[in-house]
DNA sequence: GTTCCGCATGAATCGATAG
DNA sequence: ACTATCGATTCATGCGGAA
């Protein structure tokens, strides 16, 4: 197990300890997870291999074992996160046969009697999804992004999120993704809090259990599935500023990188060095 | 047991048999459903009563009890379904004790083992929302279309339902859904698909696993919770003209109207006299 | 005949109150 | 304690009336 961490002052911290700790393990989740204390996590973001990808990685888990694969390690992240945290878990079924494989279903079911609440199921919808087609599919541009908590009553912080009033996606997407290049060299950047103050004055409202968000494919070295945007806005609905984000399938880093630039503390696992590798190297850039 | 037919000629068949009819029934449906021969319809699209809704008609299905009552109905159905024919079930579970309840997974499940497979997960992405806030929730925006079939090879007609690329399309959608309001009366509705016509020359694509439509609110004798838009695009997408679509949950008729203006033959079977009645007064204004 | 504004209206959910 | 009912919350949409 190797540990690389990024440290920077958090400016707006008045606690002794001021500084915003991001902690990239080159690990098996299953192993380093067994070493973080109880309770010490706040959210869980995270997209695990789907079933059959990565085979390299995990040995190429099948649809039908997926579940059995999971639980050790949704038991130890019931056991890491705090009582008032949030789990998402990005997760799609894929098609086996001609159809919609069930462990997604199954998982939800195992991970209840384990003693997960299923809270809610929010749908990332990706406007440009994966092209192509089929006699008798259409392209999938939606994904699940399962709510899970130990408790009915957690921490969940909505004016964080909230955004103007009528046709929401279009307006923060496009607000979004200009700043976001204009961003790209402020050493400051906190999200896109910045974004949200040139609305005010504009009427805000609450989102809804719908992300709209597109895919990002522009990145050279990695093709990042996760857009920066979903853990950027769980992280601002579900933590505050100091608290601890968990992704134990860590992958070129973009949860660590969400976490750091919102003032969170953040423990991001990755078992390929490669990734890991990325993942360090990704994150320094991004804070300059 | 009451029958009230509408018919019309179908102007583009060859066949002997050149009538439409909309078959509109007054009964439970469990009971109606055994009337109907095996392998007789082609596309089947319904929205069942939600657990714990409607009590004054189905008695109150508690969501424990929902598989239970659902599951003799999808046998039927899995019988009057034409091999090559689908079954569009939407659904959505509610929010039990904090929870989302997963009557829907056990549903899904149960169905597979009565022998449907489960091919594929539409989302219906409701923009209009029901509005409300929690402390720990944001509205509940999207619903399930879940799509099932007897087997793998069925019938699609992806080319029926495409549409015009980019932004430009969005636009031109909008002002669709509102010129067909005002066309309410127009006799020749075919759905959109005269629409499409318009766009000829345009580059088309085929649409994703995610449908944005709006429900219809405001209407005066009673509101329709499923927009006509659904059954329409799922009525071109799955059957072809002389085909036969049934709803065994009718309500307000909506998915006969759409049958009848695309010149499919539909069979709709309501238990309850005042939505039976009602059906039939919005058929017959439909069509004029 | 247009466009603009105001209004009623929901496949909901939570928390409190009452039996 | 556990269940049943009720009020409060909130926003996209279509409709009707007015300029």
């Amino acid at each position: 197990m190797t540990i690389n961490t990024i440290e920077k002052i958090n400016l707006f911290s008045s606690k002794a300890e001021n500084k915003i700790k991001a902690n990239i393990i080159l690990g098996d989740c299953l192993d380093v997870l067994k070493n973080i204390p109880d309770n010490s996590v706040d959210l869980i973001v995270t997209s695990p291999p789907y079933a059959d990808q990565r085979k390299s990685t995990y040995g190429g888990i099948s649809p039908d074992k997926y579940v059995e694969w999971f639980l050790p390690i949704s038991k130890e992240l019931l056991r890491v996160l705090s009582k008032k945290g949030t789990f998402i878990l990005n997760i799609k079924e894929k098609v086996v046969n001609g159809e919609r494989h069930i462990y997604v279903m199954e998982l939800i079911t195992a991970m209840r009697k384990q003693g997960w609440l299923w809270t809610e199921e929010f749908i990332w919808h990706k406007k440009n999804c994966f092209p192509g087609k089929w006699p008798n599919r259409f392209r999938d541009s939606w994904e699940r992004l399962l709510q899970f908590n130990k408790q009915k009553d957690f921490n969940m912080y909505q004016d964080e999120v909230r955004v103007p009033m009528g046709d929401w996606a279009k307006v923060r997407l496009k607000n979004l993704s200009e700043t976001d290049k204009k961003r790209d060299n402020s050493k400051v950047g906190s999200g896109f809090g910045k974004n949200v103050s040139n609305w005010l004055g504009r009427e805000l409202a609450y989102p809804t259990n719908v992300l709209m968000m597109a895919t990002e494919s522009s990145n050279k070295n990695h093709s990042a599935v996760f857009p920066k945007e979903l853990p950027i806005w769980f992280t601002k609905l579900f933590t505050k500023s100091g608290d601890t984000v968990l992704d134990p399938f860590l992958g070129s880093g973009t949860t660590s990188i969400a976490a750091f630039q919102l003032d969170r503390n953040s423990i991001g696992i990755e078992i390929q060095e490669e990734y890991y590798k990325l993942a360090i190297e990704n994150i320094n850039r991004e804070i300059g």
